[in-house]
Parts: structure tokens; sequence; C-alpha cells
DNA sequence: CGAATTTGATGCGATATGGTACAAAAAAGA
DNA sequence: TCTTTTTTGTACCATATCGCATCAAATTCG
């Protein structure tokens, strides 16, 4: 038979679809937003630095229900951060989807990069990526796979852009799209360092043009 | 009268030149070396999963010690980022200092700098400054106040270095030295953030090539 | 040698932390 | 109504943590 282990807590399988009534005492709170409050919260204070008593208060959780919900400290964290991934993805596939010119491609990216890494009511929350790759990353194989993961997906996507970039002839010849695409990478790695340094949006932006016009040859 | 204040230990005034006699028990502890521990489990682990207890173990000091000679913890984090940073620009510098072809100097900046980032017995290290603009710059205002300057002083070493390559004629017409310095400061920042994700040695280089190769008009 | 001075070592104490046990509460089903 | 199921809330435990007070140890100066 099946060994059922307690140590890891049930998916909570909230299946919304229709109205199969839910059978024991109803959810005090919406797991949905109570996981981006927490990562709200793990975005601001990063992973060790934030309590469970934080975390409770944030979301409004006590501590056993969170548990309950989302497994310990560090399954809350990797969840967390998959939420992320998902929001960003979402953000950023829209736009690449899209058959535009280069450019106008690049600018509404880094748009949206900076309105997500200059988000944030208690100062600015960078990017969970880079936050992640430089604390929790090296200790933890899974979450440095996670990183890695997102990474690669970045430089990819952007490559991809170039890629098709090149073969309408928006590029200079000898131009490298993969090349290009690391270099879009670390122009996104670097604005989500500086915001979180306290650097102003207007300064962000002239960065992101700088790199834009270089990376398209001027 | 001056004040003088109980919670702000003695800078531990250590006078080397010649053998002026310290006057009571001597240390058991080299400073340099212990605040050299200091940093490196600081840059493994950051501020907050970094314990008084791991700092007293990693450099021999017990509690009281390392608060007698350094202060606080929060205190202790900042002299080491200070010593980080020291270290760092003395090994920069040494190369900016030079009359090299742009591409010679910039091959030997990433070089160190990919040195800097992958040492560690336990994983890379990344770089400190990254690393402390995503956990304490955004709460501690001193902090992200050192972490600014650490930014702008590399965008104004890099930008030096293009400009005087731009009076050589090693760089084209139009090159912007103030944005191929931004550019070569992403550089360094992605290089960080993808070494502390375990990113091997050898990508690393292709990276910086391939950035140096765009930056220089290939 | 004895006084003065500086550092080391032990250990305390108040609080914070991650995690869990357990019973009350709130719903559905019989 | 009574049972079953699921979640909540309180309280708890063992440990970790930070900072410090206190005393012992080691050295120089008189």
């Amino acid at each position: 038979m099946v060994q059922k282990r307690k140590d890891e807590p049930e998916q909570s399988a909230q299946r919304e679809p229709g109205a199969p009534k839910r059978r024991g005492r109803p959810r005090a709170y919406e797991p949905d937003v109570a996981l981006g409050k927490a990562l709200d919260l793990f975005r601001r204070t990063g992973f060790a630095a934030t309590s469970l008593d934080d975390l409770s208060a944030a979301t409004g959780m006590n501590r056993p229900s969170l548990y309950g919900a989302f497994g310990d400290k560090r399954e809350l964290y990797i969840k967390s951060y998959r939420r992320y991934r998902d929001e960003a993805r979402a953000r950023t596939a829209e736009i690449f989807r899209n058959d535009w010119p280069v450019r106008k491609q690049l600018e509404r990216i880094y748009a949206t990069a900076l309105d997500i890494y200059l988000s944030g009511e208690e100062g600015p929350r960078g990017c969970f990526t880079v936050m992640t790759a430089g604390s929790e990353a090296v200790a933890d194989p899974d979450i440095r796979a996670m990183v890695q993961d997102a990474l690669t997906e970045l430089d990819k996507a952007f490559a991809f852009c170039f890629r098709r970039a090149k073969e309408k002839g928006e590029l200079p010849d000898g131009a490298d799209p993969f090349v290009l695409a690391q270099l879009a990478s670390a122009t996104i790695h670097s604005i989500a360092v500086r915001a979180r340094a306290g650097t102003p949006r207007k300064e962000l932006e002239a960065i992101v043009k700088g790199a834009i016009d270089v990376m398209l040859g001027k």
C-alpha cells in the first residue's frame, strides 16, 4: 500500500469550478491573496529576515493555518517564488508575443520590468530572482535550479526576440542574437540591482535607453 | 564636557607601526584576519542568516570580543562590506591605472571580477554589493548609501576607461563612453548574479566576451 | 612584586523563532 | 439531531538569538 506521508501537507486542493461544496469549516482566507501577501513580504525582507509571525500578520492567517496551506517556511518561499515567476512571465510573454519592431518590444519589456522592480509600499522591491540568487540559491539546490531556470528563460525570450528582428532586417548584419540577448538580460539584472539601491526611475530609464541604442546599433 | 557614549565601542585603535607596546592582555586574534573571516561568512550566508555564534565560530573570537572589537552585528557587517570594497577597489584600480588597449583592460577587469565572484569553499560567493542591494539596502539608509556609492564608483571607473579609449581612437565615433560604462557595469552585475546561481565559469567567460565585442563595436 | 589595564571566557536573561498539539468552531451529510 | 470533516485559535515546546554583566587571565608600568 502506498504510504501516506503526514509530513507533507496536502496540496489544499482548491477546486473552484462550479460549487462542489467543500466539506468542513470554510477557510477564513483566500489562498491566492494570502500567497500574494507572503510574496510581498518575502520580496521586501528576504527569506531569513522574514519570520513566520511576520508572514502570519501579513497574510492574516495564523501559523498553523499557514503551515497547513503551504507547508513550512521554505515551501512557502518556493511557492511564492513560483507565483512571482508566473506573474512576471505572463506580463512579459504578452509583450514578446506581438510582432512589433524590436525597439518597441524592448521598450515595453523594460518598462514593465521597472514597474515590477520599483513597486512596493515600503521601498522598491527589485527582482525576486536576483534577490534569491543572492541569498538562498547557493545553499539550496532546488531553489538554485529554479533561479537558473528563470535566468535561461529570460535569455531565451530575448534571443527569440532578436532572432526574429534579425530575420526582419532590423539588426546589423554582424549582430549575434544570443549575445544581444545576454546583454539585454544583463541590463535587466542591472536595473533590478540599482532599483533596490534606490536609483530613481528617471535614471534607470536613461540606462535602459542607452542599452537599447547600443544593442540595436544606434 | 563631551559625553562619552558607552554604546559605541572604541575603534580598537590598533597601532602597528614600530612596537609601541600595547598595555594590557594581548589579543588572541588578529583583527584583520578576523574581519576577513567575518566577511567570508557574510558573503556566504548574508546578514540575516548569519548569527553571532556563527561569526564567533568563524573568527575564533567569542561574542563579547567580537562586540568589543567591531561593535554589534550591523556594524560588523558594515565594516566587512567596507573591507570587501577596499579589496575589490585595490584589485581593479591596479588594472584601470594601466594604459592598455580597452579590450585588454576590460578582459582583465572581468577576469578578476570572476575570480572574486567564483571564489569560495562552499559555493560561489558572488558580488557582495549585489547581495547587499538585494537584502539590507532597502531597509537601512546607511547601507543603501554605501551600495549606491559602490555602483556609481564602478560606473565612473568604466566611464574613465572608455573616455580614454575614445580619445585614443579605439572606439567608433558615435560611441558614448558613459552609456558603454553602464553596459559594462550591467555585465558585471549580471555575471555576479549568474555566478551565485551556479553558472559555470566557461559560460560566464563567454558572456563577457560577447559583451566586450558588442561594446567595442566588434 | 603590586597596581593598572586590556582582553578572554563563562554564562545569564529576555526575547524571538520555527514548528506542533489540541480542542473549539463551522460547515456538510445522514 | 448527530456524526464527520475541515479549519481556526490558543497555547506550548525546544531551541536559537542578541546583547551584556561578571570575573578570570595576561600583560605593562611603577
